[in-house]
RNA sequence: GGAGAGGUGCCUGAGUGGCCGAAGGGGCUUGACUCGAAAUCAAGUGUGGAGCUUGCUCCACCGAGGGUUCGAAUCCCUCCCUCUCCGCCA
């Protein structure tokens, strides 16, 4: 949520900063609802103040043993207009909070406008895509061959969007998550969580999945309704909902691996073919929660411990930069990272980090103060995949595979594999 | 799932209709005392919001949401959470 101060004293500022990612701010209707809003409470503050000193009167003629009837008789109709004050007031900030929520955040400075991802900007790319002397297989392919990953057995369990994985593969997939998350415990300095995954709608407020993205979620058939996290970005995030930090706890690094749940409605279409989008996925997430002036920095730090996952898996990749047009409701600046898929003799999205500045916060109500006598402010947040275990599953698959459709285990996770260095 | 007891400020704990944004104690901050520390003494110490003459005034908040009342932390209803016991269970 943007600043509600800064939306009503700069309004046109806002919306001119909103139009970049194609948003367009109803400033006619803000600004009436908000002149409303202006007098109504004004009014009604101004009404319950004459109610409380005409109580207090009350009081204290009554402990005197006076009569209160006059006193009653004067206030008999205040009631019934502070009532309807209330009632218009609450509606209003109903209305202009629905609008506040549905606002998403401004871009950072530095982020390059644009309308899609044509629009991104490559800073970095790592790595050369390898070059094969075989006609070169997907991961489908790869994993049909070797009878290890398979769709229509998910698709007979569940539906479609699912996988199953077995053998060296599964254990290949789980070596993964253990080796990311040893990486950025070991070496990055993040404390590892386990959460929920299931969680209430006030998270997902706080994080800006709801109320406008209901829609992607699978939700529980609870009471009241619990979702399953879409990613653990949602419940690691709300560690700090409702709480002050003291400076010195400051920064806050967690590292997380839990499945991550979406129901995808709206991309029918895409990328039907394996497992680069399922319903079901895992994913290690590293979230900070720092103070404001040290965000941006932050963020540079946090794409590269994403990064150093592939460059330890040595799977070459390229960092964009989000234009204003492709980055998410929440975020004020994203870089993504794309792995080489040769399958698809692409890069695809493996990662993506994000500094989201106050606006989580300012949902979540999380804080921090400078010093004991200081006044709380908001942190900033910020998250990114360190990595989508599922999508890396893919590309080591695919970026190692041998002339027969065997799969070469990358060094750094042979450890976690029992030594095995090939599966086949 | 069944029975009971509770949820008050940073912590503890009082408050059962008005003088309570909330006693007392602890903690913390500042000052005094001290070479310094401890002890002692004094003062201060919640969050959010609104208005304007930016320093003041006002409003809201005692788990959440409703209700009763001129007035609710206090009474009533619903929900959530915690604890104890029983049942079931990885």
């Amino acid at each position: 949520m943007l600043d509600p101060k800064l939306i009503r004293n700069e309004l046109d500022y806002v919306a001119a900063q909103l139009a970049r990612r194609g948003f367009k701010l109803d400033v006619a209707a803000i600004s009436t609802l908000e002149d409303q809003r202006k007098a109504i409470q004004v009014e009604t503050q101004q009404l319950q103040n004459e109610r409380n000193k005409s109580s207090k009167a009350i009081g204290q003629a009554k402990a005197k043993g006076e009569d209160v009837q006059p006193l009653l008789d004067a206030v008999a109709n205040l009631g019934g207009k502070l009532k309807a004050g209330e009632e218009r007031l609450e509606q209003i900030q109903n209305q202009l909070n629905e609008i506040l929520l549905g606002i998403p955040n401004i871009p950072q400075a530095d982020v390059p406008d644009g309308r899609d991802e044509n629009s991104n900007v490559e800073v970095r790319r790592w790595g050369e895509p390898p070059r094969f002397d075989f006609t070169v297989k997907d991961h489908v392919d790869l994993g049909d061959g070797l009878g290890y990953l398979n769709f229509d057995t998910a698709v007979k369990i569940t539906g479609s969007r699912f996988s199953v994985m077995s053998g060296p593969v599964a254990r290949l997939h789980r070596a993964l998550a253990q080796f990311m998350l040893d990486t950025h415990t070991r070496e990055h300095g993040y404390t590892e969580v386990y959460v929920p995954y299931a969680v209430n709608s006030d998270s997902l407020l706080g994080t800006g999945q709801l109320p406008k993205f209901e829609a992607d979620l699978f939700k529980l058939n609870t009471d009241p309704a619990y979702y399953l996290i879409p990613t653990a970005e949602v419940p690691v995030t709300n560690i700090v909902r409702d709480t002050i930090q003291n400076a010195e706890d400051l920064p806050l690094r967690f590292v997380c691996h839990t499945p991550c749940f979406r129901s995808e409605a709206g991309s029918y279409g895409k990328d039907t073919r394996g497992m680069i989008r399922q319903h079901q996925f895992d994913k290690v997430e590293l979230v900070q929660i720092v103070k404001p002036q040290d965000s941006l920095d932050a963020l540079e730090q946090l794409t590269g411990h994403a990064e150093r996952i592939l460059q330890l898996l040595e799977l070459p990749y390229r960092t964009v930069t989000l234009c204003t047009g492709d980055m998410g409701f929440s975020a004020a600046k994203t870089y993504d990272l794309e792995v080489w898929l040769p399958g698809q003799n692409k890069y695809r999205e493996i990662s993506s980090c994000s500094n989201f500045g106050d606006f989580q916060a300012r949902r979540l109500k999380a804080r921090w103060r400078e010093s004991e006598t200081a006044k709380p402010q908001l942190v900033h947040t910020l998250n990114g995949s360190g990595l989508a275990v599922g999508r890396t599953l893919v590309a080591v698959m695919e970026n190692y595979q041998q002339a027969g459709g065997a799969i070469a285990i990358p060094k750094v996770l042979q450890p976690y594999m029992g030594e095995l260095t090939i599966i086949e």
